[in-house]
DNA sequence: TTAATTTTCGTGTGCGGACACTACCTAAAC
DNA sequence: GTTTAGGTAGTGTCCGCACACGAAAATTAA
């Protein structure tokens, strides 16, 4: 292993006039400076980080603004958890993440959590801007202060600042046209001519209607580039809609309408449409869904669910941490778009996909 | 972030002393001992790996040893890039891998390439168990110079010293009996009453006789389990058939058996068998195969091929080095088995599934 | 009580790099 | 010729931990 002393003795400086070099500090004559950088390259030096990060050590301050889960909605359990296996880990490098919670269908509660947030001074955030306007307020005061922050799980555009959109280091997400295609592919395989198709779309969480409208437009457009003849129906159900005048609409579809033999969910309440459908309806349908929440999962182990897309959420949370963490530390530029993998579960490989998610779990 | 001292402080000890705590190395007097012991859990303490790694830095010396790839076969290739990234990051932890190549058909060449590799004294090997009888021999030496070694890839088993089987650390791999039951359901979701199933094997491949049949197998155990009147043929090729042999008898089945709609191949050879099919053939089947191949992809783009059942075996040669790498550096024990996910990949979601071995790629 | 041991613990150094501080040297200004 | 500023380069300290060495304290033996 090459350490800076040895390119020092080899080029007859110092170790610190091969640290301004490395990292471009100037006060070094172009001479010794390039005579250095030849030498750099000629014995492929590389910086070692454990040392590097060691040394540097300088207590960044992070802040992180997302959605409180509950027992009612536990999608976003799965990021949170994601997010503190990486404070774990950023730890040793000196960085501290406070975490600050809102109600996803509160706006006020997304701008209070923010002012508190900002009262910490933070040097980075990560965020989960679920509400288009007061995002617009928050980002507005992070530009200001100069504080970079990064999107996760949500990909808000805009044309603000002028028309050139929001100024977010990252997006550290699912890309949901193509989920939707995917769920369109999905649902055409297991699908034989003369079947008809449904999409049942709930409004319980308004907040992703964006992500939601994007997946079935996803869908849609996969027939349409691909078999454009068939026949996609689609059924909305309201936040105020109670179980039970679900079940009602849903049903008397399914019997009025035999031929639907797949059915798409473009939200993670799958398994909440499920338990609406008679079992003499689910026997011959596929149906696919989106996110792996426990009852999801419940659903695809029991065979009434064919696919789940997933969108790793646990990776989300932890990649949106390890990505500012590099910002900050290393100065890594991190990728404008960071897409999470469209991942296919099923019943058979459900075991394998999250294990490192579990593992996780097991541990703490 | 609390430091050894902060806990030296707080017990009136020296830092030495808690050091010794921190790693029962003994020669402190149990008053101490417990108090140290509640402070450390009472503040939380965790050691700072950067720190840690850093002061130790021992030389370790790993070796590897995989087959070489070449254009007729790629897929060696993937876990040898996996190796290469890990190789780099765990170069900074002061760990040297040197990686022996032997041909994957000549186990002349396999006991070659180990004599060499015994040379170097590592202090822990990794393998790609191909060739059983060598295996043995060389696992025997293994075993005799007390140097830890983990399978990649193969999950060699037997009845080795006394029945007890080998002794590896650790199997990366694929859980290959449950890729082929995942195989048999997409098979089945993508069919229609009445079809039927056809298993194409080539006998290219010799060395992973056992990972392919146990596709086989689980393949038809989900059948069986599941509907257990489905009827599945079976092609077999051999090593000797030429290409032009292939196609005349594949092509003659699929014309006698026009029932037959799914095709799963369960080695990594499905786009050889895709250009063997004729296209009036081609349009009636949905195809279904193992692994990531450069040529796979090409047929899954072009939606010859439905799905590919990815073992990620760049991330196995990744993780396969960083698992012992923290053995070696931290003594964590890894898992007896680190089962890769199985992953299914469509024309759709291709893109975002190999995204780390892609950065890699374009970064070196 | 003192000497000889053994047990227990404090100190110092180094891992590789970052960065502040200082020392030197040259050349321009006086 | 002396002063001074500006450009270069060297030195030292610290990051948090591991580990060797030896000192102090406690115990035992004489």
């Amino acid at each position: 292993m090459i350490t800076i002393k040895d390119i020092a003795k080899e080029a007859n400086v110092s170790a610190g006039t091969v640290d301004r070099v490395l990292h471009n500090r100037g006060g070094v004559s172009p001479k010794t400076e390039t005579k250095i950088k030849k030498i750099l390259k000629q014995k492929k030096f590389k910086i070692n980080l454990i040392a590097s990060s060691l040394a540097m050590k300088k207590h960044h301050n992070l802040a992180t603004l997302i959605p409180q889960y509950d027992e009612q909605n536990l999608f976003w359990k799965s990021p949170y958890s994601g997010i503190q296996k990486a404070n774990q880990e950023v730890s040793a490098y000196g960085i501290e993440n406070n975490v600050f919670f809102f109600d996803q269908f509160d706006p006020k509660s997304y701008l209070k959590a923010f002012r508190k947030l900002i009262k910490t001074e933070p040097d980075a955030v990560v965020m989960v801007p679920i509400f288009v306007k007061e995002s617009h307020e928050i980002i507005k005061l992070l530009h200001l202060k100069k504080i970079p922050y990064i999107f996760l799980n949500i990909d808000l555009k805009g044309l603000a600042f002028g028309g050139s959109g929001y100024n977010n280091l990252s997006y550290i997400g699912q890309k949901s046209f193509d989920a939707g295609v995917l769920s369109g592919k999905l649902s055409h395989l297991c699908s034989k001519n003369g079947d008809e198709f449904l999409i049942v779309m709930t409004r319980k969480n308004i907040h992703d209607y964006e992500a939601i409208s994007d997946r079935v437009k996803g869908f849609k457009s996969y027939f349409q580039n691909n078999f454009p003849d068939a026949h996609i129906d689609q059924l909305k159900f309201d936040l105020s809609d109670g179980f039970e005048k679900v079940k009602k609409k849903i049903n008397a579809f399914l019997t009025k309408n035999q031929r639907v033999k797949v059915i798409m969910v473009p939200s993670s309440r799958v398994s909440y449409i499920c338990r609406a459908i008679e079992k003499n309806h689910l026997s011959r349908l596929k149906i696919i869904g989106f996110d792996t929440t426990p009852q999801n999962v419940e659903a695809l182990k029991k065979s009434i669910v064919a696919f789940l897309i997933s969108q790793k959420s646990f990776n989300q949370g932890y990649k949106s941490i390890i990505t500012i963490a590099n910002f900050l530390v290393h100065k890594e530029m991190p990728a404008k778009e960071i897409p999470t993998p469209l991942e296919i579960i099923t019943k058979e490989n459900y075991k394998y996909s999250h294990s490192e998610e579990r593992k996780y779990y097991n541990e703490n």
